[in-house]
RNA sequence: GGGCGGAUAGCUCAGCUGGAUAGAGUGUUGGCCUCCGAAGCCAAAGGUCGCGGGUUCGAAUCCCGCUUCGCCCA
């Protein structure tokens, strides 16, 4: 609010220099204020000068000097302005707005940072969407968490979100894991059993085959594999859900592959590709003509089998995305996932939607370290940790938080050994730390009956500490992190910005008393308590983390 | 062979649309609890931003080539 504040006063002058022929206006898009790295200099800082010497082959530092003094004048707002480096423009405000950031924290509470930038509109997140083949392992479990809070933060800036899970249990893969149930069933009343050759080895599917036992005893021993299929997918939805559950991760809609068939979905794709001229036949299969829409070769939608390739479902997938009425599309998928994506979009403007409306959110893979080796995971071997054994080890918080630290496209290293061991000084608890801390300040004022005071009555200009200020600098921007760190579709963001937060926090408090002799001044650092731990709370649950006020 | 992503401190990673002196955590070393919660703080040390070109006032960031790791496709 400050920054867009300065920005145009900014913005102002330099169109006032315009106007008295100081310099042109081609300058007038690029420049931008900043917030300085290095202290000492400034609050914010400008690279006008830079931008409009590079453009007009002038001297940095001379257009800088001419700038800063015509920018003098705006003494209300600024203090002081300096020219420094290679021509940037520093300016130092008045001490006094920085306090002007704590009133609106209190009276929009749990409120504070949410913003409009979204405008209603309708955004679809598709995650997770693993077939119900087996468990959610712990890829899995990043993908479900980073689409959770990519929901929960495209939420916050007022987007419309439906949460989508889309799967297939029609498919190859489910024919399997129903003959892979089959044959446990079969092992465990000690008949003749054939498990196949690329068949599920989890344990889980025993367990399957017990319940059937338990429900059914031997009379499904001749059933067809469908029947098996149906059993062991609906139990392992359920453990899936559950599994959600636990890890508060919800979705609005769950998208059965098979209903595109059912309603011809599938076919109109092909057919309205074929009546735009975008469809031949070659080798018996059916062909995309991709090329046309700057791929490098064209592509198989139906094999000489007859049967689809996957691409073909997903292109009418998305096309019901955009039908029923999505603005905006954002698809979490795992590395494994994201060869397909090009076919599926060049379909989708093929069939004449706009591609850039579908915004790909890839995650690299989480690899898994026990006893200090690499785990090689595989769904079908079983030698994978699932995200309900990772839960039970490491809580809920720590789980998420460990999730979301890293930027979704860099591998993501669990070490296993490590997790466990160090869960007691994780990085969660640092954040929620300074939370609990704030809040024991807060007891402790009320047992000692100091007053907390209201927006009103806080003598904020009693706030001169350097370390109160640079609080006081991140409170105020909080609120456009949050909107950048969600169009950008980025929670590490978030994550760091607290943890900075959290960090500045732990250092004031060990260097200055919030509750001393002085009424007002312990009141007036209250007040600023109260902020930080409103946005501390704000942004812990902003992602899904709790904020306990007791640890 | 083609595509996508990664490469930054001993290790794990930030660095948003190009900006000034590249930052955290962890590990190592040394300090800080008669005082609001030591799950904390302070200090030291640690770097050819994978390599080589290019673009420009200015590159970890953008472009091209290469090396290497991971994943996908044939």
């Amino acid at each position: 609010m400050i920054k867009s504040q300065l920005k145009k006063r900014v913005d102002a002058c330099f169109a006032r220099g315009v106007q008295e022929g100081v310099w042109t206006t081609a300058a007038a898009d690029k420049l931008t204020v900043e917030v300085p790295k290095h202290g000492g200099q400034g609050d914010f800082s400008t690279n006008l000068a830079m931008v409009v010497a590079g453009l007009e082959k002038r001297k940095p530092r001379e257009i800088a000097t001419l700038f800063a003094s015509m920018f003098a004048m705006e003494t209300d707002l600024v203090e002081r302005v300096e020219v420094a480096g290679p021509g940037f423009v520093n300016f130092f405000l008045q001490e006094r707005l920085w306090s002007s950031v704590l009133a609106p924290i209190y009276t929009e509470d749990d409120r504070f940072g949410l913003t409009d930038v979204g405008k209603g509109l309708k955004v679809m997140v598709e995650f997770v969407s693993a077939n119900p083949t087996g468990p959610l392992s712990i890829g899995h479990g990043r993908n479900a968490i980073l689409g959770d809070a990519i929901a929960r933060m495209l939420e916050a800036v007022n987007y419309e979100v439906t949460r989508e899970y889309y799967f297939n249990d029609a498919g190859r893969q489910m024919r399997v894991l129903g003959a892979s149930t089959k044959a446990r069933y079969r092992e465990l009343l000690g008949l003749a059993n054939e498990f196949p050759e690329d068949g599920y080895q989890g344990d889980y599917i025993y367990d399957i085959a017990r319940m059937i036992i338990d429900e059914a005893a031997d009379s499904l021993k001749d059933a067809d594999v469908l029947v098996f299929k149906d059993r062991a997918q609906a139990a392992i939805f359920a453990d899936i859900n559950n599994t959600l559950t636990n890890i508060d991760v919800r979705f609005d809609t769950y998208f059965n592959e098979h209903t595109l068939y059912e309603k011809g979905l599938v076919d109109q794709v092909v057919a309205d590709l074929r009546d735009m001229g975008l469809v031949y036949e070659k080798d018996g299969a059916t062909w995309f003509r991709s090329t046309e829409f700057g791929q490098d070769q064209d592509r198989v939608i139906i094999k000489s089998t007859g049967e689809p390739t996957y691409r073909l479902p997903d292109m009418a997938y998305h096309r019901e995305k955009f039908r029923r009425g999505f603005k905006w599309m954002v698809n979490v998928f795992g590395a494994d996932h994201i060869a397909t994506v090009p076919d599926v979009l060049a379909g989708v403007r093929a069939l004449g939607y706009d591609d850039r409306k579908i915004k790909v959110v890839l995650h690299q893979f989480v690899t898994l370290l026990r006893d200090g080796k690499q785990v090689k995971m595989s769904t079908r071997k079983a030698t994978f940790i699932t995200v309900d054994e990772l839960l039970a080890e490491v809580g809920a918080d720590v789980l998420r938080f460990f999730y979301l630290m890293r930027k979704s496209d860099s591998q993501l290293e669990f070490d296993l050994d490590l997790a466990k061991k160090q869960s007691q000084e994780n990085p969660v608890y640092y954040v929620q730390y300074a939370h609990a801390r704030l809040c024991s300040i807060e007891r402790q004022a009320r047992e000692q009956g100091v007053a907390l005071p209201g927006p009103a009555a806080a003598a904020l200009e009693l706030l001169r500490e350097q370390e109160e200020y640079a609080l006081l600098k991140m409170l105020a921007d909080y609120p456009s992190l949050v909107a950048g760190a969600a169009v950008d579709l980025a929670p590490h963001r978030v994550i760091f910005y607290l943890m900075n937060l959290a960090g500045q926090f732990h250092s004031y408090y060990n260097k200055h008393k919030v509750i001393g002799d002085d009424q007002a001044l312990s009141g007036a650092r209250l007040f600023l308590c109260g902020g930080l731990r409103r946005v501390l709370r704000n942004g812990l649950h902003l992602l899904g983390l709790s904020a306990p006020e007791t640890m």
